[in-house]
DNA sequence: TATTGTTATACTCTATAACTATA
DNA sequence: TATAGTTATAGAGTATAACAATA
């Protein structure tokens, strides 16, 4: 089995300009102090994990804890933790799940949702004020073609990792091919 | 002074949607699986820290650790330690500063400057395989928008910066305008 | 027995504070 | 005295491992 797969072929300058840029800005947005001013706009003290907790949780309520892990990448673990601290904050409750007594939901409170909604409007607010030499038409360009790159990076990240469990997994049909 | 800004204008749905994407995908690509799929992939051993770091140093060497700091959004001590890291490990080495010798500039060496390559052929190339399905000419302006935004980000942030500074220094001259 | 979640623990990354050396 | 860097220390964020409860 190869470990270190061999190069497979060229890689397109535009691409390789893409990752650079999306590497910079990925690091410089998760420093403290890029975190800190960001709280300080939105008038919420909130810290990074339980920020990023809440995004994923208003997107789509109310969800199981698992479930939260799954789509943040991060161990059910640390989800725990953050929403043990969010619940003490006020910022979220729990409802037990009428499925599944073993899980309980998580959902926004009053508190929460208008956190959410603040840290969002004034991220926006930021990127608004950066980008204010950008025509409407030229920021509608980038919103589609990045929100597209963000799916579609999403939508292979689940493919590599369906392809890894069934690699683990005991096959149930003959593999063919590869 | 008032502390938590109050609204000062509508934010645009587009620059909203932007906020959202952003901050997923930048959320997503930190974590630790992540990052071990890179790793796995381009045969490099090395932390996230690190990787930022040498990333930073490929960009732009020799430079001296506070201007990496600088540009990395971190506190010098941590470029400390991160340096005698990659140090150890023969990935950089240091370079007296001609100029000023209470510093000494880093620089990569062979093993680093192989190192960052293929992480950032092995990271492009991961994209590549996402974006499959883009013409090159989406590609082109993707690149071309989102290179533009993120330069725009860093002169906004470094516009914040000098604006911050003033505000603690005595002015020496008097402030004309704004 | 398998799955879901929690508790306990440890490790990585990064910041803060105190200090050293040169400017 | 001010600046650049380092050392020492501490804290936040997240993973791993062991465990409990329900499916």
């Amino acid at each position: 089995m190869p470990t270190s797969s061999p190069p497979a072929g060229p890689v397109s300058p535009e691409v390789a300009d893409i990752e650079r840029a999306l590497t910079r800005i990925t690091y410089l947005s998760t420093r403290a102090r890029q975190h800190e001013r960001l709280m300080g706009l939105a008038g919420v003290p909130l810290d990074r994990a339980a920020v990023a907790l809440l995004r994923q949780i208003a997107d789509c309520e109310p969800q199981r804890p698992g479930e939260l892990a799954h789509r943040l990448g991060v161990e059910p673990s640390h989800v725990t933790r953050t929403v043990q601290q969010l619940q003490k904050s006020g910022h979220v409750t729990r409802v037990p799940d009428p499925d599944d007594r073993r899980a309980q939901r998580i959902q926004l409170t009053e508190l929460g949702r208008d956190a959410i909604a603040r840290i969002r409007e004034a991220g926006a607010r930021g990127m608004q004020l950066a980008l204010a030499d950008w025509s409407p038409e030229e920021l509608g360009r980038l919103a589609t073609l990045f929100h597209r790159m963000v799916d579609d990076f999403l939508a292979y990240s689940k493919h590599i990792d369906d392809d890894r469990e069934q690699e683990h997994e005991p096959t149930e049909a003959p593999p063919r091919g590869h």
